[in-house]
DNA sequence: GCACACAATGAATACGATTGCAAAATTGAG
DNA sequence: CTCAATTTTGCAATCGTATTCATTGTGTGC
């Protein structure tokens, strides 16, 4: 079996009968290259079957053209949805996604390592919190870094995230205008910023109908675990009439165990909240009322603010907090009248 | 801002004094250096925060570490998990992987174009069938390829795939033993070759216990649309007793048709089955029968093979079958006694 | 037909590492 | 202490492209 590609841009200026900078230009949008010898030159390239190379290229060009996209768990649907989009709004401009998967126990400096190594042209995280060094290290090499669904107190490092805390508040006067005297949380990771802002929500939405929160419970955005502490919350009473689930996966894990479990039906015995709105939300089996992140638009604007930074070059970190919109299911018992979101 | 990583091997050589070759040496595995010597390069390389440029390597080694990963919807939970895992067996390996997705209308000779030029050393497909034409120009290149979940009939192209023909059989056999009679068998999209497997295997597995498939469904490995063609399979009788699934995805799309718009019970009036044991088959809503794909298996066959083929330059295409699991739960009526699986 | 602007071309260099080769330094044996 | 064997080291070439610079070619208005 042959070896690679092993044609280059010499090979084509020869059989072109032009020079190597000529095939160079062809293959550059804006290069100066008459009709003419663009023609030769094309031809002799699909003869020849070559290829640019962008390895090449990109030592050249100082740009990889190459996204690094951190993650650690694609159980949760949000995050496959988050994937994809992104990756075709990225090929879009030529670019492409570098996958690093940040392992359970998390060995993130060591990802990172590789990803500094790797000359990508910027970061796209939506995964375990980024330590302060390390992020330190980022801007320090002036590589732009993009925060989608998480954030961290540092200058430097632009985020994209939806309004956490609106949508626990929403969750909390809601829940509390639904007559709940006994509302559990069930939490993300505790490094989550996104979690913390939820809770914060939650707490205030509550207040503000005086109420509050009884109890918090850890899920850790796991489904196993979430299942757990929900049998931990009805291990002895009192119980609690209504579970606010940092996500729809965690939800649905409660749900289950609700059911089969303990025999408790929902909405009836115990009210549901989740937050994602992914597919399987609407579900039948579900009907799940949560809180939906507009995960088209949190893409949109990571990506644009992505590329924008890598474009220019000397940039400034920017937030973007995008607006999350509830969503009426059965899974949690209505109010008498409409809550009034804020 | 400052520009990237600007500290060279030459830098840390300078400050190290030392030549530049000695610095390359201290980050080359096997190559001949003295400890004295790789003290201090390693030393001057922390204090200027040196990394190698990993595409300048690239170039000269002519090996990008990288490899492409091809892939189409990330709907099915299947399809994650198969990343996730990949993934991570790769970077232990440190080798990283370049995503690629193929959009609905397939512009797959656009993706494969992007693709050859990124200089991947391997290709893992778990997507789109390759057409013979651009299998043929992989081939050509030397690059070596690997369809995980997939296949096609071309020689030189390495498959690895589970026994989808006895999952069918076994489904098929299982069905007819629980008394079915008009078993329908909802498929993948058309150009899939597993989904044809499956529907093989299902129809020689029933006719072995003397019966046959009434009738097939395209539910395109699509939530949505299998929700429309079980609507499609009882708008009139006679109404199917069974359906296999061809992906748990479909079949949960199918049991929840069944039980909302089609107040049909789930094994009573109709049952349900699967294909992949992805989570959700397991959750207390649905306990769906079905058959279980070996994830952990495939993805360790199909990165051990592509490892394989990119280290030793010469290869031969290899075909894995795997064997698959039934996983007998409650979405199917049970036939009186065990099935004999062959 | 001439001067001038401008487009097209090729030669040469740079990008940042790896690596073969030969010189230099180190080690070991006698 | 000397000489051979071995390890360590630096020089220089290379990977395949983009791009600057100087040069040649083409067309335009007078």
């Amino acid at each position: 079996m042959k070896r690679k590609s092993a044609v280059t841009s010499r090979d084509v200026a020869e059989r072109a009968g032009v020079s190597q900078s000529a095939v160079s230009r062809c293959f550059s949008p804006k290069a100066s290259i008459s009709e003419k010898t663009k023609l030769k030159v094309l031809k002799a390239a699909k003869e020849l079957g070559y290829r640019p190379n962008s390895i090449a290229r990109s030592l050249i060009t100082r740009s990889s053209r190459t996204i690094a996209l951190v993650l650690s768990h694609l159980d949760n649907m949000f995050y496959p949805l988050v994937v994809e989009k992104a990756s075709l709004r990225f090929q879009a401009e030529d670019y492409h996604l570098l996958l690093f998967v940040v392992p359970e126990e998390g060995d993130f400096a060591g990802v990172m390592d590789s990803i500094l190594q790797s000359q990508v042209d910027g970061i796209l995280m939506m995964s375990a919190s980024l330590t302060s060094s390390l992020a330190h290290e980022c801007v320090e090499t002036g590589i732009p870094v993009v925060l989608i669904n998480r954030n961290v107190d540092f200058a430097g490092i632009s985020q994209v995230y939806s309004d956490n805390y609106h949508g626990g508040y929403w969750v909390g006067s809601y829940l509390a205008m639904g007559g709940h005297e006994r509302v559990a949380y069930l939490a993300g990771l505790e490094s989550s910023s996104t979690s913390r802002h939820r809770y914060q929500g939650l707490v205030d939405g509550l207040a503000s109908m005086g109420q509050q929160c009884q109890v918090v419970a850890q899920g850790d955005y796991d489904f196993e675990r979430a299942r757990l502490a929900t049998l931990r919350l009805f291990a002895e009473p009192p119980y609690p009439d209504a579970i606010f689930a940092a996500s729809d996966h965690m939800a649905v894990a409660v749900m289950e165990t609700l059911r089969t479990d303990l025999g408790r039906r929902v909405p009836e015995d115990v009210s549901v909240i989740g937050f994602d709105d992914t597919p399987i939300a609407a579900w039948p089996s579900y009907r799940l009322t949560t809180v939906r992140q507009p995960v088209d638009r949190m893409v949109e604007e990571a990506t644009a603010l992505l590329l924008k930074q890598i474009r220019q070059g000397d940039f400034n970190a920017e937030n973007r907090v995008l607006p999350v919109t509830p969503i009426l299911r059965h899974s949690a018992r209505q109010p008498a009248r409409e809550p009034v979101t804020d």
